[in-house]
DNA sequence: TGATAATTGTTATGGACTATATCAAATATC
DNA sequence: GATATTTGATATAGTCCATAACAATTATCA
């Protein structure tokens, strides 16, 4: 390495005089940093989970939940290999998943008379209907948030643009 | 509950019959859930780095990773608190990735002589020339990717929606 | 038919990432 | 100068994600 081992503090414009009343900790600068897909896609990804926490605090479900209680109403009678292939979850990660929904009365398995392997997923009659409160949480504070943010058309632009790159990159 | 603990497959149109040549596994309705931002997002991202890791292979830097090289390196001489914070890392998790950037010789830490709690992050030159390297390999391979998928034009929305979200969500 | 292979749900386990508490050294505050 | 704050660091726990392995069951096929 070609670096000293000891550097002043680069000559500041701010911080360093006397005279200015303390400058602020002066925001590091980007650059190249916000047009990096990655970068900014994850940043997005993160603070739209975080709300979506925040509007589904009441019924304790997180994004992972949701989805599983939204496709197995979509799709009864699945089992778990099925279900979790879907939602790109592993076998082994599933079995806790489904645990929780299973122990709050949410989603059920049922053992298949055709393949005593496996396990049928249904939703309960409590799954169904807090499912159906959740869609409206997030329909209301959830999605209108990004529809208020971005507009209806730029809402769709974006979701297809997403599920291109999801699903062909 | 009020679900039975044993059910039969629903009918079934193609596996149940022995006629049919055993169609195949009849894939999942997504349903609503293709329309859920979250869990759009969360799959692109996830295609996203996966496709950064892979044009990346030779460098072996992760998206942290090359995001802190080029935070450094568009602002030498700022600490570890001011580059972990901007990309969202807390400090004690930040120590283990510098320690893996600087085993490497790509940054350096600088203990600072205006004040000798915090180290200086710079780049070495060898992480000068790995970060030009990843540069273009990312700007070839990854961002041209995206481009081929979207076009230019929808590119630059689907960034500057995506930091709209970051930013305002 | 019966031996072998494959599948399903499950457990155990390890790695990566994230979050909090705490510490010593150094600095700031008053 | 006593106290509080900041910085980098360690320890630690929690959450995801990934692989191997296992018992029960089913599929394959010689």
């Amino acid at each position: 390495m070609t670096v000293s081992k000891t550097a002043e503090k680069p000559a500041d414009a701010t911080k360093g005089r006397k005279d200015a009343p303390e400058g602020l900790p002066e925001a590091l600068q980007l650059g190249e940093l916000s047009e990096q897909l990655g970068y900014v896609l994850k940043r997005a990804q993160l603070k739209v989970f975080e709300n979506f926490l925040r509007c589904m605090a009441s019924l304790q479900l997180t994004p992972a939940q949701f989805s599983v209680l939204l496709l197995v109403e979509k799709n009864p009678g699945r089992n778990q290999t099925e279900v979790a292939s879907t939602l790109g979850i592993l076998r082994p990660n599933f079995v806790a998943l489904l645990d929780n929904l299973e122990s709050r009365d949410l989603c059920a398995r049922i053992r298949s008379t055709n393949d005593r392997r496996s396990h049928i997923l249904v939703l309960t009659d409590k799954g169904k209907a807090v499912l159906a409160r959740a869609k409206k949480l997030v329909a209301t504070k959830h999605e209108a948030r990004l529809k208020e943010l971005l507009g209806q058309a730029n809402r769709e632009a974006l979701l297809e643009m997403l599920s291109k790159i999801a699903n062909e990159f």
